[in-house]
DNA sequence: AACCGGCTCAACCGCCGGTCG
DNA sequence: TCGACCGGCGGTTGAGCCGGT
């Protein structure tokens, strides 16, 4: 269902959703040699995808230091400074945002704020300068940051290549989950933060994988 | 329990600009 | 200078989930 017909002399190329094996294989591959450039990468890698959907699924799922999780009311503020100041330059948001992808912001916009600035009773972004003066009230009211230097942001969470790091196959990398996801939840409950998810540089530390 | 509609988000598509031969 | 290739970006889609009835 996946597959596509192409000239004769050209390779099968899969769709949709990645399967297991093939996010191993994209982790396993750019761990031993570097992200490069991404049709040879996902040539050589064995990957019967294009390099678009070797590199958008690296950056937007696999790369170690994606965030995932809810969005802070402080990330929320500071995506809605920035697309008032901006409009939907996504990935330049994106890197006020770090751990955030532009996929990630740009789908909290559309399903989160947007919808609500679409009720008659909210301010239109129309004009920039009543976003502007909107944001400062809420900020001076809220006392939340509008800047994008909260070293909370550096924080991490759980991700694919976290928990594949802890293990060496694939039916163990995909069965922890779950228990990664509790262990979140445990180093969370033991901190004063809310949102203090798993530490990067520790999981890094961690590296175990395989050599080809 | 079954159905339905809304919501979320991963993934794809198409366009554009930069680079290189 | 030009064309091919590649990466980056914003817009869109659709499958799966979830809550309401």
């Amino acid at each position: 269902m996946e597959k596509k017909a192409c000239k004769s002399e050209e390779v099968e190329v899969r769709k949709g959703p990645w399967t297991m094996e093939e996010d191993l294989i994209l982790i396993n591959y750019i761990a031993n040699h570097g992200e490069g450039v991404w049709n040879s990468l996902a040539k050589a890698a064995g990957l019967k995808r294009t390099g678009k959907s070797c590199r958008l699924r690296w950056l937007n799922y696999l790369r170690p230091d994606v965030r995932r999780g809810n969005i802070t009311p402080e990330e929320q503020f500071l995506i809605m400074e920035l697309h008032a100041k901006w409009g939907n330059r996504w990935s330049k948001i994106a890197k006020h945002l770090p751990g955030r992808t532009d996929n990630e912001i740009k789908n909290y916009w559309r399903t989160r704020i947007q919808k609500h600035m679409n009720k008659p009773a909210e301010i239109c972004y129309s004009n920039q300068s009543d976003c502007e003066l909107l944001l400062d009230q809420q900020a001076s009211t809220s006392q939340l940051p509008c800047n994008g230097t909260n070293a909370d942001f550096m924080e991490t969470s759980y991700s694919p290549l976290s928990s594949f790091n802890h293990c060496n196959n694939i039916e163990a990398f995909y069965g922890q989950q779950q228990q990664q996801q509790q262990q979140q939840m445990m180093v969370e409950s033991s901190s004063n933060h809310e949102d203090n998810y798993w530490n990067m540089e520790d999981i890094w530390s961690m590296q175990i994988l395989n050599a080809d």
